[in-house]
DNA sequence: AGATAGAATGTAATCGCTTACATTTTTCTT
DNA sequence: AAGAAAAATGTAAGCGATTACATTCTATCT
């Protein structure tokens, strides 16, 4: 690969003078750059991406990591921040935290190796402490779906409680009174604050908490099943399910259409995401629909505006959820 | 940041033994080693990766260009890959090239001049011409889900033929007559090699193929609505569908079901990819299952073999895909 | 003890580019 | 047309590592 000074070389001019044309700058005259120009591609040439990083010590790259690199929901954010940067010149390393702590410390260590420009984060393990410390370095961090108040403008972030106080309150809206919840791990926050959210529009129309009602899964399918297996077999009547994300929804439905249940008839289901399969399900799933694409596309931008100065983009970094009702919930049997 | 500079400063050694120690190559004493470590960690030194790729001309990143970064498919074989690369402690960077053959000639110049070791592609525009001369160049090339005989050995592909063919003569053996096929773009190799493994089956089974029952779609659901809707108002008798892939399956089902077809009583529908959705769509769609993960997995040690010359891995590069049969199938009406 | 092989360490060039500063060329003023 | 100002170009010092080669130290042998 043909480098700088054989380019200056061939065109007969310094090799100040070839980077003043690949870096478009400053003053040369139309007649040296065309001389450049036509002997860069007379050879081919193309710039040596990392001796420019290391010598503008900027290397153009941005470090995601994310907990999957699978999955719809990921997949969708990954896809808008991948975008939003590439449209901008950059690149992106990517990296799956696993939701594991030593994974995450691993791969932030190892992004930070590589010399990123800055860091979009989506962790759940790594401890708020760190990140504020990590913050405070000289690589700039943009924190997914996480929000912690000492580095609120580095969050980009959604309203979980209010999300998973509209999904239970449209239940209670159509007359349900007896609601079951399958939660995510409630070490995450996301999955913690959904759950406040239940409660306070359980509260909100007088309707107690029942403990016995409540499921821990992860998130995963399977966990769904396992919540509605479980609950079940309390033996306590519900109407209503209410689930902290669309893939435990599913898992739901499955062991409710296993016992004969009909939804939305005998019980009514609704999940938090509104990722692309939702419409798959039959019937189709109700959920919280997140703007992840939108989020992720602030995140690239908040990096955009902040490492490369790109001033003139808009952010906005706290997002709200809506509501998407679809034909997994009705009201409740006996009610009309 | 610390430079190594500063490193053999404290430690009071020169550049080279601190260089050493890092690449735990060669003769250094265990005292110095000691002493340099100890330095390290004191300054908290990492060292600089673009320094190191400029001076060994070896970035350790891979450069990955697929269609899409969302979607199931792409999302499980990019999870793949970026695990195995990942414990081999190489990163990868990933680009999208949207089936568009300016975006994926864009993208590989992009990865290029990132000074990528090596290229894993899954492109479908680019014509064979350009990858074969791709792949005389200096960087290592793999391609994926692609053959090209001229390159064969850095080819890890699916024999789409067969798949096509299995999922065919899955329906004929249940007794199926009348098909219809719903084919992804014709210009794209693995849905035309689909396409063949059809009419295959077909003539196997001294089944005529009609022209009026195949339609083309583009691999994305709202194709397959179109499809069935379009092949439903030909007004031909067929009891069973091959769809070309899995979304284009789940619109097939939707349509049908507006219609009030029962699957399978009156229609038999089976999908390509078995990607993880199948399994919420009701009824359970029936698929060609392809080793994905496997697929991907392949393809990064396909990578690390020829660049990083770990032998020792063992590789193959050719995939067949399996019949997955789930509830979405059946014999055809009045057929016992 | 002196010679010598082998291990440990150091020196300095190099990777391909950017950029502050110096120098030369061009253009404009009067 | 001379001199000043402005524009274009060149020079050379980094950026932070690696590595061939040179040098120094240590241990062993006679």
């Amino acid at each position: 690969m043909a480098t700088i000074y054989e380019v200056s070389e061939l065109a007969g001019v310094s090799l100040a003078t070839v980077s003043r044309v690949m870096n478009n700058s400053d003053k040369v005259s139309l007649k040296t750059r065309i001389k450049v120009e036509s002997a860069m591609s007379e050879l081919g040439y193309r710039p040596n991406s990392i001796a420019q990083s290391l010598a503008t010590k900027r290397s153009n790259s941005i470090g995601i990591l994310i907990p999957e690199l699978h999955g719809p929901f990921f997949g969708a954010m990954l896809s808008s921040m991948e975008a939003e940067l590439r449209s901008a010149g950059k690149h992106v390393i990517i990296t799956a935290g696993h939701s594991d702590e030593t994974d995450e410390r691993d791969s932030i260590e190892f992004l930070l190796s590589r010399n990123c420009d800055a860091l979009i984060l989506h962790v759940y393990s790594v401890s708020d402490d760190y990140l504020i410390k990590l913050s405070e370095g000289t690589v700039p961090v943009i924190l997914l779906n996480r929000y912690i108040p000492e580095v609120s403008a580095q969050c980009v972030s959604l309203d979980n409680e209010y999300g998973g106080y509209i999904a239970t309150r449209a239940l209670l809206e159509l007359g349900h009174r007896n609601l079951a919840y399958i939660s995510g791990p409630s070490w995450k926050m996301d999955s913690f604050n959904r759950l406040q959210g239940h409660k306070r529009a359980l509260a909100e129309f007088d309707v107690g908490f029942d403990e016995r009602l409540l499921f821990e899964g992860d998130f995963e399918e399977a966990s769904g099943q396992a919540g509605m297996t479980k609950l079940l077999d309390t033996g306590l009547p519900f109407s209503g399910v209410v689930c902290a994300n669309d893939e435990m929804a599913a898992g739901t439905i499955s062991v409710a259409r296993e016992r004969n249940l009909i939804i939305p008839d005998d019980l009514s289901v609704i999940g938090f995401d509104n990722v692309f399969f939702t419409r798959y399900i039959h019937p189709q799933l109700s959920s919280v629909g997140c703007p992840i694409s939108e989020m992720g596309k602030m995140a690239a931008r908040g990096v955009l505006k902040n490492v490369y100065k790109k001033g003139e983009l808009s952010i906005h970094n706290s997002f709200k959820p809506e509501l998407i009702l679809r034909a997994s919930v009705g009201p409740p049997a006996g009610s009309k």
